[in-house]
RNA sequence: GCCGGCGUAGCUCAGUGGUAGAGCAAUGCACUCGUAAUGCAUAGGUCAAGGGUUCAAGUCCCUUCGCCGGCUCCA
């Protein structure tokens, strides 16, 4: 028998017999490897364990602590809990399954939809798999005998899948004990290997996402090797409800949606109505610092407005219905751009005008399907931090530079160290989609991507996820508890100076096109906030906290002198409350600290007598006391360093 | 919009066809208190809205509205 060398990722290399499977090359190198391995990677190919490995060739055994290895242990997991489904539900006919962030979700038509008793069940059925420890069985088949075994047992919606692979393409099967799927795999080498599950929710879901198509009961459930990471997940999903925009909002009294208003409507209450202008001063500011002048236009305009810039062709299902104004019709805004146009164009401009940078806080309406309304993150009126720059080509990427400079100082201002960025370009299958010739787009992608090496970012590159006006960068924030959230996006425009045939005038003497970069760096002031309230779980830091400090007299008699300190303080600049109900200290600390108020100041006799405040931090404790500069100096900063 | 769940006091929630409840919050009174809840009392409800079944509906049925979890889309 012949043999084959095996390289393994430290470099190492092995001599086996010819024919060995990855599982036995595991085993020969510890029961613990073994006993964790999930699948294997050779020479970049995902595999079984128990593929037999016919020549030489690189191997990497991948566990749960590899991405490739949760991904084969969710997606089996899947495949377990499919089968638990079809021995409870008799008839279900199985769609698709697989492997998501944090875990996994199978689709199932079913007659009667999923109850959480019957999740119980399922799991209950699983663990009986489990136990089982069936193993995961290969077959590749011709597409005919893929074809008739899926017909035959009723399963229409693999026949679909079937039938849409492409030609050529090898068909594999797997087999865990009764239950068959068709699957590319790998999958784990037995259901035994499943160990610490758990079904999280139902849902219903369109076959392909496609709402003409048939309603499907969705499954969703996780599954981790140790029983601590379940757990800890399972505590990071109540720590998320914990901090759920929609609850602080309420508990913290910031904002409210009010059904007899409507859905999708925000009112910001006093408190959060604070914050949103500290963040709305700061970014006037900052944009103002930065050669940005800030612009006010209209809530609605004509139709014909919104004719000519496309957006009543392109954008009409999220419009609302035209008003009628002395026979006339306007549209409620869903954009700002045109009116920035308009008045770009309400001069002549020279290409010494140029760039110019105008950024408005434009409040825009935008009809939303009811069922996608989410607390702050979806709603249907909302302030996005807009900014169009009106830009030379040859000046195009020094102002992406400015604008990628900007936003990543906005995010870290607020406490927002991780984010991820995305350019966005056109999908090179399909280039008629879009507007704009080759040589333009080139262009931008050229200046984005230039961009983006000046700041020395690193990005993904997202093919075909460009709007069909320009390429452009996106952003996602991830908060403290590492989850994703659509930060600043910088899209760049051919299209709009094209519509309304913009112009500057060249050192030439001829007009020239401007190019357009549309761009938020917060997105939408409703959308931060909701992030910013979860970012920090409530606890806003000092620079944005709606108050500041309380001061907590002891007695009535401290009333006198809390009061001075307050006078004292919010002359400083500080807002500043006196909580000067009778009751005991302990109380009004507790009320304070669910309020999340960042500072406490118990005053009685010694700190009336020492001209001091015993300063007392939310969520440490007791600093001790402190005189009442001391405490100014020590409050300023932090606000400075907005901590 | 679609599928499912939910809607009882400001909030969190009990209430299994027969007189609408609790805790917290609010208000009043007493207490004058040293680092996460002092005690007592009072008030607070068209049980989301509308219709139906029934001797009787918070409870069963229908419709509408809203919210929640998803699908799709996005700031």
């Amino acid at each position: 028998m012949s043999t084959i060398k095996i390289r393994f990722p430290d470099g190492q290399e092995k001599e086996y017999p010819e024919g060995v499977t990855a599982g036995e090359i595991a085993e020969g190198l510890g029961a613990g490897l073994a006993r964790a391995a999930l699948a294997a990677l050779i020479d970049g190919e995902m595999v079984d364990l128990s593929r037999p490995l016919s020549q030489t060739g690189e191997i990497r055994l991948l566990t749960f602590d590899d991405p490739e290895g949760r991904e084969v242990l969710r997606h089996s997991t899947s495949h377990v809990m499919a089968q638990a489904v079809q021995h409870l539900f008799p008839g279900v006919k199985l769609a698709i399954g697989p492997a998501i962030e944090d875990g996994f979700y199978y689709d199932f038509d079913v007659p009667q939809p999923f109850t959480p008793e019957d999740l119980t069940r399922i799991e209950e059925e699983m663990g009986r798999i489990i136990a089982a420890d069936y193993p995961f069985l290969r077959e590749e088949v011709s597409r005919e005998e893929a074809l008739r075994l899926f017909a035959e047992r009723g399963e229409k919606y693999k026949v679909e899948l079937i039938v849409d692979l492409p030609a050529g393409e090898p068909i594999s099967l797997y087999r865990q004990g009764d239950f068959l799927d068709l699957c590319a795999g790998p999958h784990i080498p037995s259901t035994g290997k499943v160990k610490h599950f758990k079904l999280l929710s139902v849902a219903g879901a369109y076959w392909r996402g496609d709402e003409k198509r048939p309603m499907l009961q969705r499954i969703y459930g996780t599954v981790f090797a140790k029983k601590s990471d379940l757990e800890e997940y399972l505590r990071r999903l109540e720590e998320a409800k914990r901090r759920d925009h929609r609850r602080l909002g309420r508990e913290l009294d910031l904002f409210s949606l009010q059904e007899e208003a409507g859905p999708g409507l925000v009112f910001w209450h006093p408190k959060g109505g604070l914050v949103r202008q500290l963040i709305e001063d700061f970014w006037r500011a900052e944009h103002r610092r930065r050669g940005y002048e800030i612009v006010f236009s209209p809530h609605i305009a004509k139709l014909d407005l919104w004719k000519i810039s496309g957006h009543w062709s392109w954008y009409k299902e999220n419009m609302y219905s035209p008003i009628n104004i002395d026979e006339v019709e306007y549209l409620l805004k869903p954009m700002n751009c045109p009116f920035h146009i308009l008045m770009y164009k309400s001069a002549t401009r020279s290409y010494r005008d140029l760039p110019l940078r105008w950024g408005e806080l434009g409040t825009v309406y935008r009809y939303e399907r009811s069922g996608v309304l989410h607390g702050l993150l979806r709603v249907r009126g909302f302030t996005q931090d807009d900014a169009h720059l009106f830009v030379r080509p040859d000046q195009l990427k020094d102002e992406l530079v400015g604008v990628i400079d900007l936003a990543q100082f906005m995010m870290e201002s607020f406490g927002y160290q991780n984010y991820e960025l995305m350019l966005s370009v056109r999908d090179p299958e399909n280039k008629t989609k879009y507007i704009g010739s080759d040589e333009v787009w080139e262009m931008a992608e050229k200046a984005l991507v230039g961009a983006l090496q000046t700041k020395g970012l690193p990005y993904v590159l997202g093919e075909g996820e460009a709007k069909f006006y320009g390429p452009a960068i996106d952003i996602t924030l991830k908060d403290a508890l590492g989850r994703g959230w659509q930060g600043p996006t910088i899209q760049v425009d051919f299209n709009l100076p094209e519509r309304f045939d913009l112009a500057y005038i060249g050192e030439d003497g001829q007009p020239h096109r401007p190019v357009m970069i549309h761009r938020t760096v917060l997105g939408s002031m409703e959308r931060f906030m909701g992030g910013l309230i979860e970012h920090y779980a409530g606890a806003f830091p000092l620079w944005l906290a709606p108050v500041q400090a309380r001061l907590l007299p002891i007695t009535e008699r401290h009333h006198e002198y809390a009061y001075s300190v307050q006078k004292r303080l919010q002359e400083a600049g500080l807002r500043v409350e006196v909580d000067p109900r009778s009751e005991k200290v302990g109380y009004k600390i507790r009320q304070a600290e669910m309020e999340k108020v960042p500072y406490m100041l118990v005053v009685g006799d010694k700190e009336r007598d020492l001209g001091q405040v015993a300063v007392r931090q939310r969520q440490q404790g007791d600093l001790g006391p402190m005189g009442v500069e001391d405490f100014l100096s020590k409050a300023r900063a932090e606000i400075g360093e907005k901590r």
